[in-house]
DNA sequence: CCACCAGGGTGGTCGGACCACTATGGCTGA
DNA sequence: TCAGCCATAGTGGTCCGACCACCCTGGTGG
């Protein structure tokens, strides 16, 4: 009998869990630099060929970030950096599971919605309410796209739960947003998401949690449903 | 001036740019197989390292798979694959953080038990039944643990959408329960959590969405409450 | 005292070699 | 004839050594 190897799956993936084992016990704290790629490939018995593919795992996964030069560091760890990678599932999501991530989107964005009735400042009212206007002055697809997707953000934002923020960035991501509006809006619906996002405002503007809650979701729902009747037709 | 090269970034972050956009664009469709990573190297004019740096990060996102001796597929890419490493970010967030992960579970947690009350099947209600008495029958800690995941597990499937449930599994994962459940658990909380699962169990026997809705809100609630407690005090 | 810059150290890239595993096809034996 | 075995080619996994591009620091010269 050999103790010494544990022997599960490849080096890589082993290098991988120990990094993050590292952290999630606190030895390596968000911000601090590592040893360099040579040191690390040492300390864990591999080669430095499979070192880089465990630190490049680990920084697409928004855990450590590797500055040419300087070294590599474990990121803040908060929600936007871990999060991002949640940008990759509406971007490579189709069919049936494009509604899927409306349904997940509808039910968080109106309880943000909601909760940014109750909380939201002066400042970042006003925030949202410069997109709302830019959104509504120009023609250009692309201006209108940034406008809506900043409007959203500054709401979700306003609700005070990063996490829930990143989640929801994720499910608005640009390339997501594109591939789905697109259609949606070539069908005339400027007017109707024009209204939707009035009734939104009003209701931040009233303090009124629950008529936030309900523009949001029949905001969101209305993409929605369109989708769903894309597919099944 | 030099039109060829497109120059941003590192090699390897093309790569995994490049082989996004080709499964993006239906150029690589699910369960397919890539050329080997011989060929992609040369295909996209870098070197074989580069190139298993990328195919090594697509493959943590679980968009790729790779089969030792056998060859790299695209995977199913569904829910299950992409949100795995959603994992990830419960296991390594901490204090503050924790807390907003639960609110984001009470949320998705309430609405997809309310769902599940409408159209859970009898089967499905059966096997919820099973992991809810295994619960209630064993002192292990960890036993109970397990049928505590399953037990959830079983709704969020039951509410017919694969992506929340995906994402639920997340936020509920095994190492992220076990770090927040250990002290909850140790206060005395088995009673209470006891009452809470029947009375979620109540609602869904019920086919009551409204009284399951908040029934699972209370419960991940207790829990918030407890977490947000433990970090002001 | 400050601005500059040269050097050492870091991550990024490359090429090649070998190992571990899989899958295929032909061969063997019933 | 055909089922089962097995040599082998091809694949991903690992390692090594070299070089490049970039940063940062400390010394130098003004």
């Amino acid at each position: 009998m050999d103790e010494t190897a544990p022997q599960k799956g490849t080096v890589t993936q082993r290098a991988i869990e120990r990094i993050k084992a590292m952290i999630a016990e606190g030895r390596l704290e968000p911000g601090q630099r590592l040893p360099t790629e040579r040191d690390l490939a040492v300390q864990l018995g591999i080669s430095r060929s499979s070192m880089r593919e465990a630190i490049r795992a680990l920084t697409v996964l928004g855990v450590l970030e590797a500055r040419h030069g300087s070294g590599i560091y474990v990121t803040q760890l908060e929600a936007g950096d871990l999060l991002e990678t949640f940008g990759v599932v509406a971007d490579l999501s189709r069919g049936p599971r494009l509604v899927e991530l409306l349904e997940v989107r509808r039910i968080l964005e109106s309880t943000a919605t909601a909760l940014a009735a109750a909380r939201i400042t002066p400042d970042q009212l006003a925030e949202v309410e410069k997109h709302l206007t830019a959104m509504n002055a120009t023609d250009d697809p692309e201006e209108i796209l940034a406008h809506d997707l900043a409007f959203h953000r500054e709401i979700a934002a306003a609700a005070g739960n990063e996490t829930m923020a990143a989640i929801l960035e994720g499910l608005s991501s640009r390339t997501f947003r594109a591939r789905v509006w697109r259609g949606y809006q070539e069908e005339g619906a400027f007017a109707r998401t024009r209204r939707e996002h009035a009734a939104i405002h009003r209701a931040l503007l009233a303090r009124d949690p629950e008529a936030a809650r309900a523009a949001a979701a029949a905001h969101v729902g209305e993409v929605e449903e369109w989708l769903r009747a894309q597919l099944g037709g």
